[in-house]
DNA sequence: AGCACA
């Protein structure tokens, strides 16, 4: 009685499925045979051949349920096996209800870029990196990344193929520029091709995966530490406990970075609760408290190793705090709970007019200015700022202020004092790129 | 001869 059926994966029945599971083929068989043997029942759809250790596995995807159902029902009740090239084949309804081929390629554009990276370094270009530079094009989906003979790859999904076009053209053939890059890792090309996906399945956001329209999608359990305490970062390492707070440590402070200036970047995600400011081995740091850990770990993300300014000035290290709940004594320009409704008492009507920012946020010499990325046809020195890719590229890593005040966060029926218009004007709509549709990373009621 | 990526 050592029934097999006590082990789920080899029950003796199936559930029926349009995808059909076939082992004992021959060595190599082809797509073709397997078209050729499930033909006489319905139109196959997809097959994948070789699967398995053996590679003498393979899946047929009929079109339709009943098809698949037809040729289960046939062979069970055959004289004849089914067979390829002579050998008996055996088939059974698969425990999946469609094949996820990798045949990533396809020949007519469509809204997911095959993104192939090469270079001896390239798989340590981390999704974040990706992310970031396919977002100077418009919203980024998700990303999924693997890696095959072709070598390291991604998947990049936008919402639709002209954007994704208008990426591919872009991107196609340029190295990602080095100043994203860690330091002294090589040169890293970008072959794009369009892909036949649609939509990427992503169930959990890990080093691997992400999905940018599912900010509470779980972290993959293979990104989490046994203890729960810690999580594994994007290159395996581990990182600090995540916080609704986080440390916010600026280096090459050229500019004044002021509560207001943070307070406008952070807001960006959700809503900044409050805020301090300290000097810390003569840098200046921050403490800046969401209500939940999900909106500071999407902030941490998004601003980790970015310049408030163009020109890398004032480049944020962010990290998370141990606190959870920060005890603001008293509302000045360096601490602020911006969650006590009296705003009178809060007032102090700062703004960055009075600093010199708002004429250098965008420096006159570029240091970026397109040398990697320009397309040769355009003035290197000259992004345009409205109808370049180049200049999109340029605005994700190196103006936050211009793309993400464009529509900070505000909480319903509040315009605080520091959203004035000298803040908006700095930020300029001016720089943001013509394909700049990209949402907001944060918007009200969204997340729950 | 028994189910594919993260």
């Amino acid at each position: 009685m050592a029934s097999v059926s006590s082990q789920p994966q080899f029950r003796l029945t199936q559930p029926p499925s349009k995808v059909l599971h076939l082992r004992n083929l021959p060595w190599e068989c082809t797509e073709e045979e397997l078209i050729e043997l499930g033909k006489p029942f319905g139109k196959v759809v997809n097959t994948k051949c070789n699967v398995g250790a053996n590679r003498n596995q393979a899946f047929i995807e009929f079109a339709d349920l009943n098809q698949a159902i037809a040729m289960i029902s046939y062979y069970a009740s055959s004289s004849e096996p089914a067979q390829v090239r002579g050998k008996t084949v055996y088939l059974q309804y698969s425990n999946r209800q469609e094949i996820v081929n990798n045949k990533t390629t396809a020949d007519v554009a469509g809204n997911v870029l095959l993104v192939t990276i090469e270079g001896a370094d390239a798989r340590l270009v981390s999704i974040d990196v990706l992310h970031l530079v396919f977002s100077a094009f418009g919203f980024v989906h998700k990303i999924t990344t693997f890696e095959k003979t072709a070598g390291f790859q991604a998947l990049v999904q936008f919402s639709d193929a002209e954007t994704a076009s208008s990426a591919k053209n872009a991107l196609d053939g340029r190295n990602i520029p080095s100043y994203l890059l860690p330091e002294h890792i090589g040169p890293c090309t970008l072959r794009i091709t369009y892909s036949a996906h649609t939509d990427l399945s992503v169930k959990f956001q890990s080093h691997r995966s992400r999905d940018y329209t599912n900010p509470n999608l779980p972290v993959a359990p293979s990104a989490i530490d046994g203890g729960g305490l810690f999580s594994v970062g994007l290159d395996g390492k581990k990182l600090e406990p995540e916080s609704n707070v986080l440390l916010a440590s600026i280096e090459n402070m050229q500019y004044a970075v002021t509560l207001d200036v943070l307070h406008m970047v952070f807001s960006a995600f959700g809503p900044v609760q409050k805020i301090a400011m300290f000097d810390k081995n003569g840098g200046l740091q921050a403490l800046i408290q969401y209500p939940d850990v999900q909106t500071a770990v999407l902030a941490k993300e998004a601003l980790e190793g970015h310049c408030i300014y163009d020109g890398g000035f004032c480049k944020l290290h962010i990290s998370y705090s141990r606190h959870h709940d920060l005890s603001i004594k008293v509302n000045n320009d360096r601490s602020r709970d911006y969650t006590i409704p009296n705003t009178a008492m809060l007032n102090p009507q700062p703004s960055i007019l009075g600093h010199q920012p708002v004429s250098t946020i965008g420096p006159p010499a570029h240091p970026y200015s397109g040398t990697q990325f320009a397309p040769p046809t355009e003035h290197p020195a000259m992004p345009q700022p409205s109808a370049g890719w180049a200049a999109g590229v340029l605005a994700a890593p190196h103006s936050m202020l211009a793309q993400m005040s464009n529509q900070p966060y505000l909480p319903p029926g509040a315009m605080p004092p520091q959203m004035g218009p000298g803040m908006m004007s700095m930020a300029g709509p001016s720089r943001l790129p013509q394909g700049a549709a990209m949402p907001p990373p944060y918007r009200p009621g969204q997340m729950q």
